[in-house]
DNA sequence: TTGAATTAGTCAGCATTATGCGCATAGTGC
DNA sequence: GCACTATGCGCATAATGCTGACTAATTCAA
């Protein structure tokens, strides 16, 4: 159907597609941020969730899995983490016996605030290769690709 | 230090920071790809392995996770994974007997032409949101970070 | 040549993501 | 009340990634 194309196949330089390049850049992200981190032993999830709560307050599993799209699994593993360190509180709704609302602790929104520079510096870091300019355009595109396909994952962002 | 700083910080909009986008991002790269080849039940990193050993010939793992920027452990799941569905082969090397090298089979070899364009359609369909222009401009800039980063992760590429 | 460092590979363990299943609670319609 | 559905949460399993420890083989240096 199509005639003679000069577009470079996935074959040919595999490193070059963006589900490669994804990949390598998540892994990146991860690890500049566990390295910025390592201290106060937060993962970048940890991290989330606690300014989430900090800035929006007490949330059930279900909204700050939407807030940061997060799978029902993945939010549960971290909330536990979180509450077994002492940095959140889970109790019973009265509302809704089913939900156990999330809440920060003290101790939760002391660290959050300890942490913030080196969660803001491991940003930078990332963005350390790129200009300025290609930076906001770099964060532009990346929302837009990631808004765009919001649907595509199971855990998609919901506000 | 600084003065009067108007940037937004990571707690005003988490939701834009280039580590929360990088991960949103790899989600929804590996739920495009996993539904397009999902008749074949490849996974993104055994399609790379196999698309590396067919591109290639064959190789051991070290030369495998150089290639591909991948960390010891994961390419020796991933190999044993295609070495039980008999898509490579192993053996161990008469030079050096502490290694494995890895080689596709015919049946490897057959199964990767079939699931390329499906492969390929994935990196489209990930990238839908973006013009054509956006396109090669992220992927330009997501390069850019990837290989100006590449020594901070455990596994960088090595060629 | 012997001993130390390096290298290839493995394993155990944890974190992040997905899928599917199941339980308890809540709401709705009969 | 009773059945049906939806919701909040849990468990099991699997793929991907990192850390650290380990074995076995190789290489290099004293």
């Amino acid at each position: 159907m199509t005639g003679v194309v000069d577009k470079t196949g996935i074959l040919d330089d595999l490193r070059a597609a963006p589900g490669h390049l994804m990949r390598r850049g998540q892994q990146i992200a991860v690890s500049v941020f566990l390295d910025e981190c390592r201290p106060w032993e937060l993962t970048p999830l940890q991290f989330a969730v606690l300014a989430e709560l900090h800035r929006h307050g007490p949330d059930d599993q279900v909204g700050l899995g939407g807030a940061l799209a997060l799978d029902r699994t993945t939010i549960s593993v971290v909330v536990k983490k979180l509450d077994e360190r002492g940095l959140v509180e889970r109790c019973v709704s009265e509302k809704d016996r089913r939900s156990k609302p999330v809440s920060i602790t003290r101790k939760g929104a002391n660290l959050i605030r300890e942490v913030l520079p080196a969660a803001e510096a491991a940003q930078d870091r990332m963005l350390a290769p790129l200009t300025a300019s290609e930076r906001a355009q770099f964060i532009r595109l990346l929302g837009k690709m990631a808004n765009g396909n919001n649907s595509e994952s199971r855990a998609p962002l919901r506000r």
